[in-house]
DNA sequence: TATCTTTGTAAGTGATTACTTACATACAAT
DNA sequence: ATTGTATGTAAGTAATCACTTACAAAGATA
């Protein structure tokens, strides 16, 4: 087969790790599966990863790249509360939808494996998400615009429930969905709890 | 090793599955850590269950008799809407924490397998507590207790997050938690959605 | 007591797993 | 042109998987 650069090969890997979640399940999820979606030899995957749980591990490193640094940007900007907010919810439900292998991927391996390593990067990946939403909610509440005797705790983990129920449908529904109203509806009622 | 009834030795190997799930992982649940564990031979399993799938199913089909059936009753009965909804909450809350095995399985098998029936099961006991849910607050809208203007499916999917992400937190940090005040917390902050 | 069904086990089965080894060749550097 | 390194493959490896087979014995029924 074409030889190419291992960053390459390495991008090719990941995507078929998550187009393997996507479609088959992940108990089909085998170096031997993987090599024959590529097109190339099992053998070949192991120069470019070490183990397949390497695979894995790099897959969620550019979560928290891609998606946590994105929602960073978000909650760290000057735009006022409500729009941070709205922007927050909107692209967390859109990674969702978009990234389905992904979120399959996270949810089965952080019940599966027990690895201390990667239980403490999802761990991280669902902690910050709820130390930005509380950073938007904080930030609202010190410019006046909403109640501030609100359990801020309390509040991102009822936001946090809107992304991981709408994993678990996405995963058992399999797909379908509609994110605009949903994402606008979710907000609404968010809003409804801020409101002084 | 002595004998014991088909029915008795069923609830041994479903216990011992949830067992290992939550001490080993997923990962270690194999036909052969599960007669291990139990302390019988590996073919003794297959005299009781005829294959491995169908012990998961079975367990399965505890929870929908055993918690949904909970559930139902509490909803159905003809407490005040608020009361149904605080002890509905708590009821989930406290299984979800006793019975931490059983809530990895679900959300492991979701993803991991592509069984229809199996994923069926799982959408039926994640929906029917979105109904449950529904109806409780229709009976509270409808004894002109709460705001009738809201989304009630939107509200039922938000209440369904709070479960959803208490099992993620649990599943990710292990164990310890702190039940009472988390239940009343997250009632109080549901009742602010639909107050009028 | 004799027989039949249920429950038990040890020792298999072939399939699949993640990963390795030995060797070939493409390509960049000298 | 020569050499060294990165990338490729086919054919292994031992371990583990879910499950079966052949046979023994317990316990109920006749």
């Amino acid at each position: 087969m074409a030889r190419k650069n291992t960053d390459i090969r390495q991008e090719e890997i990941k995507q078929a790790v998550l187009d393997i979640i996507f479609t088959d399940g992940l108990k089909k999820l085998s170096t031997s599966n993987l090599a024959k979606r590529i097109g190339m030899s099992e053998g070949s995957i192991f120069r470019h990863f070490p183990t397949k749980q390497d695979i894995i591990i790099s897959i969620i490193e550019d979560v928290q790249n891609d998606f946590i640094g994105q929602l960073r940007i978000i909650a760290n900007s000057s735009l006022p509360p409500i729009e941070r907010l709205q922007k927050f919810l909107c692209a967390t439900v859109n990674y969702l939808t978009d990234n389905k292998g992904i979120t399959m991927l996270l949810f089965s391996e952080a019940s599966h494996n027990n690895d201390a390593a990667l239980k403490s990067s999802l761990q991280q990946i669902f902690n910050n998400q709820k130390q930005l939403v509380s950073k938007i909610i904080l930030d609202g509440i010190a410019l006046g615009e909403w109640d501030e005797s609100i359990p801020v705790e309390n509040v991102a983990m009822l936001y946090m429930g809107i992304p991981v129920s709408l994993n678990i449908d996405l995963i058992l529904r399999g797909g379908e969905f509609h994110a605009d109203n949903f994402c606008s509806k979710m907000l609404q009622l968010i809003l409804k709890i801020l409101k002084k």
